[in-house]
DNA sequence: TTGTGATTCCAACAATCGATGGAACAATGA
DNA sequence: TCATTGTTCCATCGATTGTTGGAATCACAA
């Protein structure tokens, strides 16, 4: 029998989905505490017992949400990784970047749940499972840092953080940011990028990229 | 006449001051929605009347913290700055890394506070003010990458603001990541000044670091 | 000592929070 | 047709939130 999970991924167009998808969003923005579950339904347009009804309570719901996204992004990763296959690791990187940004900018409430349960604490400690550890070997793997799934060095490992995190940062801090430099929004995405590469490419791939700035 | 905050600051053992810099902590580790005023006096050992007396509404507390912090970087920044004056590129940065990784675990609310305001929404839309954008540009300049204060292209910020938003993740994240890799405190702040040396001393001083990984 | 202002705590307030019971409604098949 | 099951909303609950009035206490000058 299915999880109310697989049942909402499944049918997009089901209240479970509609609930789920909005939860996204405001859980994202405002943050597990921040976020109520008025806000949500508000959202959806429903009454808070038909949220209960679907997904009993709040923090069942935040689970099923980071539980969501980390699927999509799981699926995303091995959409980018067939993409690149083949590629030289300069390459590699940089058509990662411009992909992987574009999706996140487009769902920007994946980057910013991921870096709301990197950093905040939740006032009863519960509910702290990870299900990363796999996504950053798989990376490793992918970015030719790593023979297998199984031999990364922390040293690795904390270079993909480092990677996967400025992605985030830029992402999610993008109103902030975006108002300190006074920009648009396609400006600042190229200048995401660009700066990405300008960061990651010498010291991943032993090239200096050729930016307008220099 | 001094505003609260001053108060506080000059005098660290009196109960404005040690109202705040509970509250620093507090509001680091939960946020602003997650964090509450009776979190915060119980922390200090004292009723949340007395609190309100002190700094009036949770907002106006959570400004002055956000004011407090800021000082306390622009001070330690400043502190950085003379010390590493007239040393190559590389050098400037390695020391900074270094003396900056160690401050910033001694005081992890202020890593997480920053990233809090630049990844969180609050409810009620209001105070957005930063005071963010001098110490970034200072920082460009202390690092060779800028002439003057005022000529910092977009392109030199948001290096910068790579930068720093990878010293604040890797210590704001320290429970997370560290319950990942599975190694202690010690280590993990060598591996975060490693990880750090290894990612931007190719892109900004041209350098290759000598790693134990390679 | 007394008086005055600053400080601290107790008690309570209104508003909002997460959560639920139960009535109303809809869909389906027997 | 009716009964059953699934779904949605209204009304409300108790707990917690931010906040305040007022009494008690303290520090200290007169």
């Amino acid at each position: 029998m299915p999880t109310p999970l697989e049942k909402a991924r499944k049918d997009p167009d089901s209240m479970k989905a509609r609930i789920l998808n909005k939860a996204r969003i405001i859980f994202g923005q405002y943050g597990f505490h921040g976020a109520t579950t008025r806000m949500i339904a508000e959202e959806v347009g429903i009454d808070i017992s038909t949220m209960y009804y679907h997904w009993g309570e709040k923090s069942d719901l935040y689970e099923a949400v980071v539980l969501d996204i980390n699927e999509d992004l799981k699926t995303k990763l091995l959409e980018v990784e067939n993409i690149i296959h083949g590629m030289p690791l300069a390459k590699r990187i940089e058509i990662s970047f411009d992909i992987m940004i574009d999706y996140l900018f487009e769902h920007s409430e994946i980057s910013n749940l991921i870096l709301f349960r990197y950093f905040a604490k939740t006032r009863d400690e519960s509910a702290l499972d990870f299900h990363v550890p796999e996504v950053i070997t798989d990376i490793a793997r992918s970015m030719g840092m790593a023979k297998d799934r199984k031999n990364v060095s922390n040293e690795v490992r904390m270079r993909v953080l480092a990677l996967m995190n400025a992605m985030h940062n830029f992402v999610s801090g993008e109103d902030f940011f975006r108002s300190m430099l006074k920009i648009t929004k396609e400006e600042y995405i190229r200048l995401v990028k660009e700066t990405l590469n300008y960061i990651f490419l010498p010291s991943f791939a032993g090239v200096r990229p050729n930016t307008e700035a220099d």
